[in-house]
DNA sequence: TCGATCCTGTAG
DNA sequence: CTACAGGATCGA
């Protein structure tokens, strides 16, 4: 499920919740998930170390323990990570958690089972996450950039935003709807993108990523419930048939490389 | 760069 | 029952 917004929030509530926790011991629900050692030996590294900060890179998770391990929470499509005051009523789907102290926790739930828990030695993150593209909501993103990420690109524009070596956070939702916000048409190939359309684009990307980011706190404040992300806020993805903000014409829907894109044919060129 | 695949839940 | 799901990866 998470795209860059809702893992960034996530980050966010474990700073405000769970800052300076020691785990006491972890618990694996469904060894699949965990690599790259066995769900004993995370567990035996990992029992005793101090959580000395969390961070999010890309869609990723991250808690930065101390000795120099870090743990990596791959959310995957429906994955939550989060702390809980009491453990013994854990989440429904949880997979893995990790004891603190006054029976709190930290949870990893995944009905889907897509995510997963990798722990690595810090030094070796930046191996890790080589492949990856550029944070779009870096000071040092630019639009430039994006082209450049493009230069060889031969197909559709909207399939190149889901490639995480491209640049990092966007997923389905939040791809369609930077589209939308810069009127490109997800088809569009990308040789026909010009410097307009990439800084359309690049401005549309950042400015739908912060808005998402600001729409779930606001959301789940008032809800007091986890995150789903505002769809409510979505202005194509999920609207087949509605009509369109803009030009009032229907919302349509078509499968793009196995992923169902939703569009404004009439606005999106 | 595309399609298949991993696995499970929910909505119609 | 079928269709669909906000991700990532691998092989053709």
């Amino acid at each position: 499920m998470p795209e860059l917004p809702e893992a960034e929030y996530m980050v966010r509530r474990l700073v405000e919740c769970a800052t300076g926790v020691r785990i006491r011991e972890a618990t694996v629900l469904r060894a699949s998930l965990i690599a790259p050692q066995s769900p004993d030996d995370l567990a035996e590294t990992v029992r005793g170390r101090k959580v000395v900060g969390y961070a999010r890179r890309a869609k990723n998770v991250l808690l930065h323990l101390d000795r120099g391990w870090t743990l990596r929470v791959q959310l995957g499509m429906t994955g939550h990570f989060y702390w809980v005051p009491d453990a013994r009523v854990l989440p429904r789907f949880t997979r893995v958690w990790f004891g603190l102290s006054n029976r709190a926790a930290l949870v990893f739930e995944d009905a889907r089972t897509f995510g997963n828990v990798h722990l690595h030695r810090t030094e070796e993150l930046a191996a890790v996450f080589a492949d990856y593209g550029p944070e779009p909501l870096d000071e040092g993103f630019t639009w430039q950039q994006l082209k450049g990420s493009g230069a060889r690109a031969k197909g559709p524009i909207k399939p190149f935003l889901l490639d995480q070596s491209k640049v990092v956070g966007l997923g389905n939702i939040w791809a369609a709807e930077s589209l939308y916000a810069a009127r490109i048409a997800p088809g569009r190939a990308i040789p026909e993108m010009d410097d307009a359309a990439w800084k359309a684009l690049h401005r549309a990307i950042r400015k739908t990523l912060s808005a998402a980011i600001e729409n779930t706190f606001r959301v789940t404040r008032s809800g007091e419930e986890f995150p789903e992300a505002d769809l409510l806020a979505c202005a194509v993805y999920g609207r087949l048939g509605e009509a369109c903000r803009r030009c009032k014409g229907p919302i349509e829907r078509f499968v793009q490389a196995g992923r169902s894109t939703f569009h404004c044919p009439a606005c999106q060129r």
